[in-house]
DNA sequence: AGGTAAAATGTAATCCGTTACATTCGAATC
DNA sequence: GATTCGAATGTAACGGATTACATTTTACCT
């Protein structure tokens, strides 16, 4: 690989002609400007941005921490983050962490090693300490996850708990009273959001909160299919599942239709994400939609005005939704509906 | 950010020491290691490892061109690729070229530029002259695409062609001979693999290729839908349709249910991957069934063994594959079946 | 021509960690 | 105590591009 040491002496000129040719050709006359681009071309010159980034101490990379790439939604949210950091210049060096801490902690010491200039997570940890903060008092990076008060950075996020509530609320109004959630994995702020906006929903209905109707979930398609088991089992068969993410409710469709039972029917199912797959299931599925491609583009340009310093204040962004009633949604059947009423009689 | 040399004036040791007790620590004394380790606990010390990797030469990153990370297959090589990269020390700049040559150029250009060690691509170019090859002739790059005969680089690849064709003799063998193929985007090398495998079984079934059965797709499940749209319209219609993916198949399916067909009396439908969804889908799809983590962890290992220059002549591996029948493929329709043999007769 | 300011170009320091080579130290041996 | 050898440590060059500062060239004016 050539060096811009041999370009120069192929043009006959210093480094520093060379280097300004390149970046501020204005600076350096035509001729020398002609001479030292016909060397760049004839040696085939390409600058070592390694060189470049060591010496400027900008990375220009951007870590971001994702739980699964194999998630369709987080599929569409860091298909949006690439395209904003690429229109600004800045990499994505990507974890799959998977869950584990290991992962974690490997990608978020990129960040202290220079590697990396910021980091965006999807999750609800503080990897720095105060001592990354900068002028502003800003950490580099941007929680895209759940607003977590004590942490001074930027925060983009869908207020999770509104969603929820707007589903259940859609679910109430069709008659349900018994409806069933499947949560999001064990321990994510996401999931405490979810089911705190369907508590809401509930309790503004005068429903009583059954812990019962809580089943466990990790966000996949098996997890479904897992709950609506349980849920089939269930002494009192709700008559509404609200899964906390699509794929789920399409996990406990497929249970529920092989247990014989037609939704919307005899079950309604809700999903949260309005993945591609959503339109596409049997029956269409009730869900939020959510911008995710804008999303991972937020949360990259919030996370580089930071790094410019041009970030004062951490600003809370709040991301909009959408409730799109599908097919998998409908009143509650009938039997259930007198037996509700008789119950209420009692 | 403290620097080396912090840690050696606290440390009251040359930088050579400190990098010593980082790097071997057995050549450093106890005593002297025991003072240098806790000047790095007083300071803070974390190596800048752009400087590191700058002066080895070494970025230690690997491209990957990826058509779009919202495709499940791909997300889930790319978890491959991770797991692999992150066990050997390597980071992953995933580029999301979503078809555009600009995105792929700019990435590709990342190994001439020293950004990065080499470039592993789900694609059919080439984009390096001569010039890249190393002491043994080869490529910093791994195709994990099609056999590429002119580039002297590692291929990963399944066998698109045999895969297609065990896929289309499972159709044959359940009767059917009007076999529609839905295909992959155009251009790609993979979708003309699958489509020579589906030739290859029909002529070895005598049966007439007939490009009437041909549908365009591009993998998404949009694309399925309006594949079957135009297949409903057909003058004679297929009893078997063969999508190139999984998505596509899904999209497919969804909209022969709309039009009252019942899967797989009516028609059968099969799909290619076996990504999660496949499994649920309604009625669960036939498809073949890759080990895509496995695909790119083999892509990773084998780009590290060229940069290491461990690879002396350019391998071609072979992923393995599975048929996977499940129930979205069945025998001819009766009805179909009396046409064929009638046709047959005359 | 002489003088001056501006433009063009060159020189060399700098970023930080590694490592070849040089030097010093210490222990063992006679 | 002197000598020797290996271990421990230090010094300084190096990697490639940028850029502050220094120097040279050019252009223009009197």
């Amino acid at each position: 690989m050539p060096n811009i040491r041999e370009v120069a002496d192929h043009a006959g000129v210093s480094v520093a002609t060379v280097s300004r040719t390149l970046q501020q050709p204005q600076r350096v006359s035509p001729k020398t400007r002609q001479r030292v681009m016909e060397a760049v071309a004839a040696t085939g010159y390409k600058p070592n941005l390694m060189a470049v980034k060591f010496r400027s101490g900008k990375s220009h990379n951007i870590v971001v921490l994702v739980p699964t790439v194999a998630n369709v939604f987080f599929a569409r949210v860091i298909s949006g983050m690439q395209e904003a950091a690429a229109e600004q210049g800045y990499a994505i060096l990507l974890a799959n962490t998977m869950g584990r801490s290991d992962i974690e902690d490997d990608y978020t010491k990129m960040v202290q090693t220079a590697q990396a200039d910021g980091l965006i997570q999807l999750r609800a940890h503080n990897p720095f300490d105060v001592s990354m903060t900068n002028a502003n008092g800003l950490l580099p990076m941007v929680n895209a996850c759940e607003v977590l008060d004590n942490i001074p950075c930027p925060t983009v996020t869908l207020d999770n708990r509104a969603a929820a509530r707007v589903m259940t609320e859609h679910l109430l109004s069709l008659g349900h009273t018994r409806i069933a959630l499947i949560k999001g994995p064990q321990g994510s702020p996401l999931t405490r959001e979810r089911l705190a906006g369907y508590r809401d929903a509930l309790s503004e209905a005068n429903i009583q909160y059954d812990e019962s109707l809580l089943f466990p979930g990790d966000f996949t398609l098996r997890s479904g299919f897992d709950a609506a088991t349980s849920i089939l089992k269930a002494a009192q068969r709700p008559t509404a599942v609200f899964c906390e993410n699509d794929e789920t409710a399409i996990g406990a469709m497929q249970r529920f239709k092989q247990a014989g039972l037609s939704i919307p029917d005899d079950i309604s199912v809700a999903g949260f994400d309005d993945i591609d797959f959503a339109a596409y299931a049997d029956p269409p599925l009730t869900t939020i939609s959510q911008p995710a491609e804008e999303f991972g583009r937020t949360a990259v340009s919030q996370l580089i005005d930071v790094l410019n310093g041009k970030t004062r204040r951490a600003p809370k962004i709040i991301i909009p939704f959408d409730l799109v009633v599908r097919r998998s949604t409908g009143p509650v059947p009938v039997t259930q509906q007198q037996h509700a009423l008789k119950e209420k009689a009692e």
